[in-house]
DNA sequence: TATGAATGAGTGTTCATTCAT
DNA sequence: GATGAATGAACACTCATTCAT
């Protein structure tokens, strides 16, 4: 199987540089260059620069959506399920730096880069956390709410932290008085902050 | 004035560009030409490549960041002032269809494309919400809160709604079932949707 | 002769690809696929890309000139045999379509992709008609004649007449009134016209 | 007019190249070269390479059919005037060497690479000998006759002869005995041989 | 000041050829 | 002998930038 040990390399490679610098702003010779394999290589083994990029996209949303679905099925309650979701996603996120960048690219692109293949996957997120929403309510637990608005609140808020880093980075390293803002330490407090504040918001209170 | 105008011309088309298509995917010759002016022309009015950036997301900056200060400081309230300031945003965001994709592409790069300066400006949205929530602190109508959280399900959360309008419409074209989450009508309503949560989660009840 | 004939299959192939496209157009992965080879069997049964042509080319003249031939030694005067061998180059060249563009590429090419040998082999086409007219004058039926010319008459005419098929039927498309010229209805009645008009040019009259 | 000058520039050095080597066989740098211009500059003068092919295949058949008809236009007897129609198209043949090769190349490709305005000129050629014929016929000097064998016998006879020079002397130079055939001088020559085989046979005749 | 023309350095892609198994 | 996997060199084409007028 060394012939797939190349193709992960090449994998491996782009999408490092697809989340770090775009599509656009990604070079075909840089990627090769990293993955240390002849430039034509890549040709051979995954077509042209589209095609690379999406198998990219296609292997980073099938490995995260997998690792969120078994974790949400091993937790028992709506609740214990919602907080599994936001930290199993905050964990692969955090984990793996270029998932963020590139989902976030491809929202703001209008998905242009994407066969229907992958826009799918990127639905079973949203149907995931619906899935538990609708749990929720039906056990009385969770107020009926708009699930659109909670996976914009979880997902985005995620992605945005990790994805802002950086120029949080810039940001403490250009001001003069310390940014008074109490830091978030890491991604998985942040979805422990985020996943409280949805559940304090949505959580069914005796009347 | 003139030359003023040209100048406005040239912003306006590098604007909408680079919001489309990224730093890395716009091309100087497709400004000049939607600008109506010839490509030496931009080099001599604002510079190379990057001096069109800046130019254009210092000017998307200080309008937005203006016109939320100017909304918020007519309001009385704490709780009237957060709901401006995510209402202005939204209207702002929503009007300018360009606002949303250039901040969120900036934060995705680790606004490496950006100078100092600019950077400053991002961190004022930050300052005014901030300033509201210490005010309804101190005033006693608002719990203790992470601004930087407060920060970031407001306006990520709106970013997101905006620039990902393209992609939602293509989930739903190639989604047999409807897409069964209630939709959200327009970005006003996304804004007072999160106002709503938000104000939910961090107002202070009496105990 | 299992190998023999996988030889062939790639000789089928690529006299197919070298005579639609020219050498330079022709590509040696089209050439495998098409014969159904891997890409290196062919290097190693017939080697580099030129040597192919080679080969094709070879085993194209081989043929025609071999039928020709063997078609004139069956007629016994002048005039019927300068009727066969116009009318045998019309059926050969009309029953393997490749040959008239193989040939007439590498009449333009100044025969650089071939070497001598198969040079030779062009000549003696020329020399089968020669000794046709020259029987003829011997035998007082032919006026003296310049050979080079009549050759240039018959094989070019022909050669163009299938060559030129393609474009002939384009010219026909966009044409709107009907090319008023009349039509040959194939290769051999141009051969029987080419022949008459040569005849009719070149045979002695009673004075 | 400099940059007139220049685009000249451009047009001489695709025509001997495509002339040459064929359009695949023709690399674009090599045309930057000789021409003395940046290779960029072929793409703002000119547009790709099939565009350049486009504008090289359109002047040299608007020149080659202006200079047949107005010579034509000069003579007053169908006799004369085929024998100009045939010695006009020689001697531009023959004067700009590269005409023949690229309508060769042209017509065994099946005018693929041209426009349908391109190849409207090449009918003209057609039309200017069937109105020769034509007249001819309506004054009784010619026998009826068919115009596209006619037409194949010059055109044809005389590109092969312009094409072919490089394979004759190749031929020449490897054949032992010196080559029998009388040689025939140069193209005019070979044209008023063609010309008068052609009267020859289809003069009308006193019976 | 404005503009058509130029250009160096890329940029994605292809191709004939070879190699390791 | 056969084949998947490589690869260097080239190829058509582009782009940000500058120059000459």
């Amino acid at each position: 199987m060394e012939s797939n040990e190349q193709l992960q390399n090449i994998l491996n490679a782009a999408t490092e540089i697809f989340a770090e610098k775009g599509f656009d702003g990604a070079r075909v010779d840089e990627i090769a260059e990293r993955a240390g394999v002849n430039k034509a290589g890549l040709y051979y083994h995954l077509g042209n620069k589209s095609d690379i990029y999406t198998a990219v996209f296609h292997r980073v949303m099938s490995n995260t959506i997998n690792s969120i679905q078994q974790r949400v099925a091993r937790e028992s309650t709506p609740e214990t399920k919602l907080r599994a979701y936001a930290n199993e996603l905050a964990v692969n996120v955090n984990t793996y730096q270029f998932v963020a960048p590139l989902m976030m690219r491809e929202i703001i692109s209008g998905a242009k880069n994407i066969p229907d293949e992958c826009l799918m996957m990127m639905m079973q997120i949203m149907h995931t956390l619906k899935d538990i929403l609708d749990e929720g309510e039906r056990e009385g637990v969770f107020e009926p709410v708009n699930a659109m608005i909670i996976h914009m609140l979880i997902i985005n808020t995620l992605l945005f932290y990790i994805s802002g880093r950086d120029m949080r980075e810039r940001l403490i390293a250009i001001s003069d008085q310390q940014l008074d803002f109490n830091h978030i330490q890491n991604a998985e407090a942040m979805a422990e902050a985020v996943s409280s504040l949805v559940l304090n918001a949505i959580r069914k209170r005796d009347s």
